[in-house]
DNA sequence: TATTGTTATACTCTATAACTATA
DNA sequence: TATAGTTATAGAGTATAACAATA
């Protein structure tokens, strides 16, 4: 049984039919771009999702072996940095890559705390097909975003500067 | 101690610097409109969900109460496939909502397996708080996208309908 | 049979704080 | 003292599947 309010009973309105097909009123969200960035964000995200998992490859992970790819070497508190993500959060993730193999984790000669990060080669294959995945996706992000996209692209490296 | 790798020796590059002023090189992630999407994305909700926290209302939580408000009466699986979510997290998230005296949930007269939502006075007058931070976070993101807002809308919701 | 909501369960992602080792 | 990384732990958010009640 469903634990039912007892509470005073409010001011009733006209309830919605239960109808799938009826339009909900967003109210002012439907003028909030913060609503709209989140909104498209998280269903573009999804799919990418749904694409990059059949990889094997956690969606969050791509970023991350693109970051270590360009930056051989690089230690866990400067890929933690560049992804925005706390090192205690690198740490499992760089773990998880080491032991699916798709990196290689080795403490620096000069500086004994810092681990270094590489791709070996299995990472580099695999870097490659997620790229060709990532690729037709964003394929069709441009095809939306049309001749704008430098405009748009700037637009949003503006809110991360005026919000980070 | 560290478990490090005693794999075979790598093809050796230079390693970066662990200097955090070292720029790092993002590579294509720096064309990718969904990199600089989910970056910018994450970056500025993060920074509402501080504001929104600070009121003691749980960030993804706006979006409910605001469907709540506009739509009284909506059921659980309304509300889900509004704001992209399944029955199963709804539940959960309806109920804190009760819980913290924010909506009131009533069996409906009609169709006795549905669950009608209400905003309360309380949820009222959160919402109009939430509101107030909201306008103001948002006004920031237009500042930011300037003349342009109504394209800009209408790309992410382009975006939304081809990944849906 | 289909739908609405609930529950059990599990998994991802993330951060804070306390810790080790190194510098 | 400061920094790089690790670990313990916790919390938010989400989904799948099996379920009960109702239609």
């Amino acid at each position: 049984m469903r634990d039912d309010d007892k509470y005073s009973r409010p001011q009733v309105r006209a309830a919605k039919p239960a109808d799938p097909a009826t339009p909900v009123d967003l109210g002012e969200l439907e003028s909030y771009i913060g609503f709209h960035l989140r909104v498209a964000q998280d269903t573009a995200f999804r799919s990418f999702a749904r694409v990059s998992g059949l990889n094997g490859v956690k969606p969050g992970r791509f970023a991350a072996l693109m970051v270590i790819a360009h930056n051989p070497g690089i230690g866990q508190a400067a890929l933690g940095h560049t992804i925005a993500r706390d090192k205690s959060s690198i740490t499992p993730l760089t773990q998880e890559l080491q032991r699916t193999g798709l990196i290689e984790r080795r403490t620096s000669v000069g500086d004994r705390r810092r681990v270094e990060l590489y791709l070996t080669r299995a990472g580099e294959q695999q870097l490659d097909r997620l790229r060709r995945f990532a690729s037709e996706y964003d394929a069709r992000l441009g095809a939306i975003v049309g001749a704008k996209k430098d405009e748009f692209l700037d637009i949003l490296r503006r809110i991360v500067k005026e919000f980070e």
